[in-house]
DNA sequence: GCAATTTCTTAAACTACATTATTTTTTTAG
DNA sequence: CTAAAAAAATAATGTAGTTTAAGAAATTGC
């Protein structure tokens, strides 16, 4: 079965049984994305939760003076949407793009809102995405308040280190939230 | 009854019958505490998930140099525990005491696990709490990377006023990332 | 109700990080 | 394969926010 990953993905944390599964499948949008595919762009209306086959996709913010903030990466089995707007369905504040060519399920709201209903399980499983989603946001939020940019860095360095290897030091600083410049000068004072 | 804040909060989400009602109410353990209580520590092992009667709490996170970095507040009606730990049950990272006299219901691990197995639409009402939690956290740290200290203050002004009214600027200052000094200076400022 | 403690303010000196500008290196498109 | 564009490095200058210190105001504990 060419959906492996995502069945795989599901199956951490609820099992389904054929008919759930081939139901499951059947709401899915399995696309492929060539490099710098926009997947999403701020102003649009977020038709769906998306989840990473292969590749690597990047969710930022751009303020009003053109100044990106990186959101979050997603590289394979991760869920990534702009989940404020998904849920609402009001107009995106993020941005989210392909880094590489990337396979991606997607998952309609209006199916999703169906799946819940008609296979409650799902609940636990997107509770249990949303609990680890908040986890991992709220100790960004630790580290950011608490923790100096070369501290930031050396910690995404370790717990994202395939991510480090695929995205440029410009997106990666806009993750840390200090500039290209900044982190060129930590990564020199480093190797020494 | 007296308990019912915390029915008016399941019911935003989902709706349960008298049984399923009965249930629920015989597992929370209700609790007054006077100003300045310790909830959690850190280290501890984080047994519940709080829902605040009334009163005020403070979730905050101690660096290894003494520095407090305010994670959260909440007053009535909110939802506040060490997730991360609560969920793995592993020592606390944050801190939670209250800041005003409160009177706290408590879910305890054991008993939540077996909820969502008894009455599975808690999986539903908890999976909407995570996700409105994610979101917020998400936010947050947009905030946190793309503006200034000046207008990280003024949100918090008008998203939170009941809160900047009952806690110290100190509170609000380690909330915002930055020193009471110059939360001080930036009031000042203000005032002209 | 008063002493002790904590909070808040102000201000000067300092630092982590930003900005601007220039050069070098790498990536991309045709 | 080459020209153009983007990314990265280096360095000088600038600034948002910190540190330290000291006095004034508010809160707390007995």
């Amino acid at each position: 079965m060419i959906d492996n990953a995502i069945l795989k993905n599901v199956a951490k944390h609820i099992s389904l049984d054929q008919d759930e599964t081939a139901y499951f499948l059947s709401i899915l949008k399995q696309k492929k994305y060539p490099k710098k595919s926009n997947i999403l762009k701020e102003g649009e209306i977020c038709h769906t939760i998306n989840f990473v086959q292969s590749g690597t996709l990047r969710a930022f913010y751009r303020d009003t003076e053109g100044k990106e903030s990186t959101i979050m990466f997603a590289i394979s089995d991760w869920w990534i949407t702009d989940m404020s707007c998904f849920i609402s369905q009001q107009p995106a504040m993020l941005n989210i793009e392909t880094i590489e060519e990337s396979t991606i399920f997607h998952l309609q709201k209006e199916d999703l809102d169906e799946l819940y209903i008609k296979i409650p399980k799902f609940e636990r499983f997107f509770r249990v995405i949303m609990q680890n989603a908040y986890i991992r946001e709220q100790l960004r939020v630790i580290q950011n308040l608490s923790l100096s940019a070369e501290q930031r860095y050396h910690i995404f360095l370790n717990k994202y280190p395939q991510v480090a290897q695929q995205v440029t030091q410009k997106q990666i600083a806009s993750y840390l939230g200090i500039t290209p410049e900044f982190l060129s000068m930590i990564r020199s004072n480093k190797n020494k």
